[in-house]
DNA sequence: AGCGTTCTTGACTACATCGTCCATAACCCT
DNA sequence: AGGGTTATGGACGATGTAGTCAAGAACGCT
């Protein structure tokens, strides 16, 4: 019927989000994700769209799989469930210490964006909306093993997680170094509320 | 000797700190700056250098105004320390849900340009370190008025909060309501350890 | 008042950028 | 095999952008 598509698609969106990643939206040439996806323009126009509308698809994925990996390292048997919860937090402490200020592209999109762009700042909520309810899911885990108080909300605390695991994000991408990140993580698992004994 | 300047020098940086904040380092023309200020673009070249040197003006100007800031609303009598920490960190929750998505400049800036320059993400560091400071000096005036448990590590409990402080920033930023900020940032008070009694 | 010095204005250059368009290529169905 | 249809690549146009420059304006010192 038609000539078919040469490129990929996934590898082609994977391209362009690296590249708004990297350099931002208005950072971000329709002429570098030409050359990163090594695409002509004619393709990347007709496949996608334009730039605002390309990005979106991107973002759009991109959301969807953050969601997909704190769902997934959270939830499980309700007996490894604190474990699971201190190695998801520990363990973006360590990528935004690694990753070395090539942070998150939820934060930077966020904060480039969401003023302007009612599409991103939404879906930039919905996302944490569901990665807290990940955590409170875990939470609530904790809860029926004993590992964290059975009166405490776990919404609430979920509500702090949430808010601590942006907060790494943030100060990781400022350089602060690994050790300090853990520890704040640490001092975060700490205080939450342990049942009576 | 010659002919002085006609503008003035701070309302016009902070003209140009207002554009870099609504629309981001890659996003602002030095045309929009220049439209601004209400200066010409010589003016702007002659008096500030390029656009980056401008924008580093601004941003230490605006990121010693921030570390001041702290300072401001978390020293004063230990009778109080508590009290006042409790309104920095409600007042942070209420302002980012007020200005709705425009949030702090120094939050937007390192997730843009962290990752690129140099200047930019030492001077955000430093900015983070000396509000970590503000707070360390604050919550070791609450623990000699025994409103946190004497043997913490206040350190460690500034490094918590600076983190739950950026955390709120970057969900503000996503639309986040007032009341779930604040809600959150209660959490993360309540959760400081209290004194034995 | 006259002069040197600095500031101001905005036209200008050189290049970047978004998006379009079209000639050509590749495929599928009949 | 041929034709209809869609993909490809890159040239192109219009506008945006960083930064320069020169002509003139405003001041203070003598």
């Amino acid at each position: 019927m038609a000539r078919p598509r040469e490129f990929d698609e996934e590898s082609a969106l994977n391209a362009a989000r690296d590249q708004f990643w990297m350099t931002g939206y208005a950072g971000t040439s329709m002429d570098a994700i030409a050359a990163a996806t090594g695409l002509g323009k004619g393709s990347l126009y007709g496949a996608f769209g334009g730039k605002r509308e390309l990005f979106h698809r991107v973002y759009d994925d991109h959301c969807n799989a953050t969601i997909d990996s704190a769902n997934r390292h959270l939830s499980g048997a309700d007996e490894q469930a604190f474990e699971r919860l201190t190695a998801y937090l520990l363990g973006h402490a360590t990528a935004c210490a690694e990753r070395r200020q090539h942070g998150c592209l939820v934060a930077k999109a966020t904060a480039e964006l969401a003023e302007h762009d009612e599409v991103v700042s939404a879906r930039s909520l919905t996302t944490f909306e569901n990665v807290q309810l990940a955590l409170t899911g875990n939470l609530e885990a904790c809860q029926r093993n004993g590992d964290i108080h059975p009166a405490a909300d776990a919404q609430q605390l979920a509500g702090l997680l949430l808010t601590v695991h942006r907060g790494i994000e943030a100060l990781g991408k400022a350089g602060t170094d690994e050790s300090t990140l853990r520890s704040i993580t640490e001092t975060a698992l700490a205080g939450l509320p342990r049942p009576p004994r």
